[in-house]
DNA sequence: TTTTGCAAGTGTAAAAACTACATTAATAAA
DNA sequence: TTTATTAATGTAGTTTTTACACTTGCAAAA
């Protein structure tokens, strides 16, 4: 019956994350090799279950920062999986996350520890599970995120130069960016502070280092916009 | 421990259903009258919960069809909520999903049986446990869903003039659309087939007819577009 | 000290998209 | 046949977006 809660059924509920990491090489993952079975020893999202006095943001919050260390992460809810024989053992919805991370910030022993280790979107090992298709709609999320709120400050270090921010987005959104077209849309934004500072390591000119100016930003985070890149 | 299934809590995973219907008045929502404890007699969103055997939309066009009679309907996931109190009887899970429905269609004994009744969007009840949150995220989603994909197919009447069109997106984006804007467009679109048949209701000149292209209807609900209305 | 090489930084013109808006057309009822 | 009512239709002005190439500043090498 609909109305009763004493005969339905009880199930499993997990949290799998999607943490994002960029780096000059691109757009990373998170992955971990899993240390019990079934599928040991093969690739996997970070996740955990549900405990029964948690929401679903603080088990995701938690399941974050036992394999990473990290605190206060942007973090969002995506999608609930629910196939039958998704895990094998036992019948356990799954609760997609995504994470964004600065890639230099996170506890390296401890991913060390927990077997964890960053790929390349493009070039991440097959997954357990459906935990392949999760990254799938992750990665597309985060475009569309993109296109509406500003996105860096969770992925770049403190200072950035316009190339790293301009090479971020082409990594998100996969596909090239004219330079000028990109600095004039983002400037007119206001999110970024230009600093004195000029990083030398890219080129004997040198270029300006910039912030983020973090209560535009957040203001931003606020307020959605409309930006075609 | 994170790797143990054993000791994992099971939950309750309940499934909510925003089924969005249009007519003449506007955008609506089907609600039921509870019929049953806690909150009995209070105006909630049409649920149910998850069977061991099901999948979460498996578990939507159930209930969907359990109150209104239909099949084949236009449903999406939208968003899991978990907070610890939010059904003061037991700790359940609940995914939201939306649906869209020709008002029309839908078996009116079976949902008179149920108590259940059609509210136009500005002007629904209060809701049971956090269903008003869960409206409010729906017409959001479904604002976005209208900005890049077709509707109209699902809602609409199988034959329809422009200004009912029309009047189905200003409903749903909640403000108003210069009509001739609207109409080149829509036009641009080419998902409309233009009938010889004039509705004579509306006017003494009487106005064109249109029926969705079904082909070309579905195709571009594969390839997202980008809306500006 | 001069020259060289390298990426950074910068502006504009053409094309496309969007907006605002008012008159004529078709028909039924009087 | 006149009147009343809503449907149908196109354009000019503005804004936004796109495509594109040369100069600058600095460090390293000659």
């Amino acid at each position: 019956m609909l109305n009763s809660y004493s005969s339905a059924d009880k199930v499993l509920l997990a949290v799998d994350c999607i943490i994002f990491g960029f780096d000059h090489e691109g757009l990373k993952i998170l992955l971990i090799k899993r240390d019990f079975e079934p599928e040991k020893g093969k690739w996997s999202l970070i996740g955990g279950f549900l405990k029964r006095d948690e929401v679903l943001d603080n088990a995701a919050i938690r399941i974050l920062h036992t394999y990473t260390g990290l605190h206060d992460i942007y973090m969002e809810q995506l999608y609930a999986y629910s196939e039958i024989d998704r895990d094998p053992v036992e019948r356990t919805i799954s609760v997609s996350y995504y994470a964004l991370i600065n890639i230099e910030n996170h506890n390296t022993e401890l991913i060390q520890n927990y077997h964890a280790q960053w790929f390349s979107i493009t070039d991440a090992p097959n997954l357990i599970f459906d935990h392949n298709e999760m990254v799938d709609f992750a990665i597309r999320r985060l475009r569309y995120r993109t296109s509406i709120k500003p996105i860096g400050f969770e992925l770049l270090p403190e200072k950035f130069t316009m190339r790293q921010l301009l090479e971020l987005y082409e990594a998100i959104l996969s596909k090239e960016l004219d330079k000028r077209n990109f600095i004039s849309k983002i400037n007119s934004l206001e999110i970024l502070n230009k600093l004195d500072e000029k990083d030398m390591q890219s080129s004997r000119k040198g270029s300006y280092l910039y912030t983020f100016n973090k209560e535009k930003y957040e203001e931003k985070l606020l307020n959605d916009f409309v930006l075609n890149l």
